[in-house]
RNA sequence: GUCCCCAUCGUCUAGUGGCCUAGGACGCCGGCCUCUCACGCCGGUAACGGGGGUUCAAAUCCCCCUGGGGACGCCA
């Protein structure tokens, strides 16, 4: 068997969203799963809304999910010849024609029709008149009078559609420009691909492309269409919902990885199974196991998903990404005067707490402040800090300057002996400290802590809290 | 209006006629662990939209209803 071909082919209108990147997704990984190869094409013929930036934004969104196509990227206007080439094969045929109507006598036709309770559709009025070309003039595809168009859907199966249901489609407009559905047929036959798998809003689209197919004489592709997405209101996701451009998903401090394991699983399955590798992915992929309904979109799970994948980051990586939050949030300074190395013990104490970048960000602050920078909760101090709690610090204080290792076993060994020696629970004193060191009631262990900080500033800190009984 | 698609716990889903007194995961609730917060571990909550068939047997097949959604462009 030859290999298969698949694409993921996007209009430059806006950003990826995270539909558009689920479909994106399925497609590279049925091409993947088959050794089958996956292109990208971008389909910018309407010269109106189309912009570079919103290719480059797609473009990017794609590399950031790694999601790399196997050729060339396709413009689909740079083929605008090739499009009317197909057509006036088309018209050589008897497979379309010339049609003189305007915009309001269709508009009008479809009234009419709509007004009997029937599909408004155009009426194939010019469809034997023979005309030539002309200014003002469309090209029409001859849609057959009767029987029907059937495919079988990779996801929904067996699907078919009376012919009465379709009118005879534009394929060139009267400025001349080739239109989507012919434009869509033309590429993909160019580019060899054999399944097309897509949004389900292109159901309707298919039996009038194999239409076109079938006038051409060409192979039909298989087609698949995958149910969209839904918002946690079952509503179709938009801006409104606030999801968003794969890239927000970059900001709000998610992991590619995260990101691709969560859409894979949104819509599809493997049996139990919910962590995926890639590799995972690219080889067990199938559409058979694609759902048929629309899915909600669960931002919980998703963050459950990238605190899994926080976790077994790399941690250089780790550090990476995280400075490149706080370059985000706190600017070029702040992250600059960070201590990676620092930082880089830090992270895996930091690890299993976060569920998003953001949030390791914001934890792992306290570990690269100086003690003068350091932030204090208020409502902490108000509770731990006070006077008793700030004397019985003191003595700790220099309990542990007296300490030579300052390593976590003897830390707690030195703790534990303070608090015996005063017949205090251990609890008596380990938010205060905590306080002291962190400025806040949660952080990783005490110790840990501790060693990561260094001696100086622990010290310092433990020092500084005592300012607090002024 | 017409056509098309969809329908299992709150959510993502397993399930392809008997293994289903419906399984897993997220969430939620409770417990354990514990220096706080997490992690982890243990337990619990919770679903086959309704009605007809077919069959010895239906979440699984068929029909109807209901409820969602989509499409009906010289947009893609």
């Amino acid at each position: 068997m030859s290999q298969i071909v698949t694409r993921f082919a996007p209009s430059p209108t806006g950003f990826l969203h995270i539909g558009g990147a689920r479909t994106a997704l399925f497609s590279y990984l049925l091409a993947k799963s088959q050794g089958g190869r996956f292109e990208l094409r971008i389909e910018d013929t309407d010269r109106e809304r189309s912009t570079p930036e919103a290719t480059q934004a797609i473009l990017d969104a794609m590399q950031w999910l790694d999601l790399q196509p196997d050729g060339e990227t396709v413009f689909q206007h740079a083929r605008a010849d090739r499009h009317n080439e197909v057509i006036e094969q088309l018209l050589a045929s008897g497979n379309a024609y010339y049609c003189d109507c305007t915009k309001e006598q269709v508009d009008a036709m479809r009234e009419t029709a709509r007004a009997q309770g029937k599909k408004p559709k155009y009426d194939g009025s010019c469809r034997e008149r023979g005309l030539g070309p002309g200014p003002g003039r469309v090209v029409r595809l001859k849609t057959p009078l009767q029987g029907s168009v059937a495919y079988n859907d990779m996801v929904k199966g067996p699907i078919a559609t009376a012919c009465e249901e379709m009118d005879d489609m534009i394929l060139r407009r009267s400025d001349g420009t080739p239109t989507y559905n012919l434009a869509v047929v033309v590429d993909d036959h160019d580019m060899g691909v054999t399944h097309v798998l897509r949004g389900d809003d292109h159901v309707n689209n298919t039996p009038r492309q194999i239409l076109i197919y079938r006038a051409l004489e060409w192979d039909v592709p298989e087609f698949g269409h995958v149910p969209m997405i839904l918002g946690p209101d079952k509503k179709k996701l938009s801006k409104r919902h606030g999801a968003l451009s794969v890239m927000e998903y970059q900001s709000m401090g998610y992991l590619p990885e995260a990101v691709v394991n969560y859409l894979a699983r949104l819509g599809w399955s493997h049996g139990d199974q919910e962590v995926f590798t890639r590799e995972e992915l690219e080889q067990l992929f199938s559409v058979e196991h694609l759902g048929s309904s629309p899915s909600v979109f669960d931002t919980k799970k998703l963050e459950w998903l990238n605190a899994q994948y926080i976790v077994q980051a790399d941690l250089n990586r780790l550090a990476d990404l995280v400075l490149d939050v706080i370059r985000e949030e706190a600017g070029d300074q702040e992250a600059a005067n960070v201590d990676r190395d620092v930082l880089l013990r830090a992270l895996p104490l930091l690890q299993p707490r976060a569920k998003t970048l953001v949030e390791l960000a914001e934890a792992s602050q306290f570990f690269l402040v100086d003690v003068s920078h350091l932030q204090y909760d208020e409502k902490a101090v108000n509770k731990f800090l006070k006077p008793d709690s700030l004397a019985l610090l003191a003595e700790y204080t220099t309990a542990l300057r007296g300490l030579d290792r300052f390593e976590e076993e003897a830390l707690e060994a030195l703790t534990k002996e303070f608090v015996e020696q005063r017949e205090l629970k251990f609890k008596a004193i380990a938010q205060p400290i905590r306080v002291s060191i962190t400025g806040r009631t949660a952080s990783p262990g005490l110790f840990e802590t501790m060693v990561v900080l260094g001696r100086e500033q622990t010290l310092a800190r433990l020092d500084r809290v005592q300012d607090f009984g002024l």
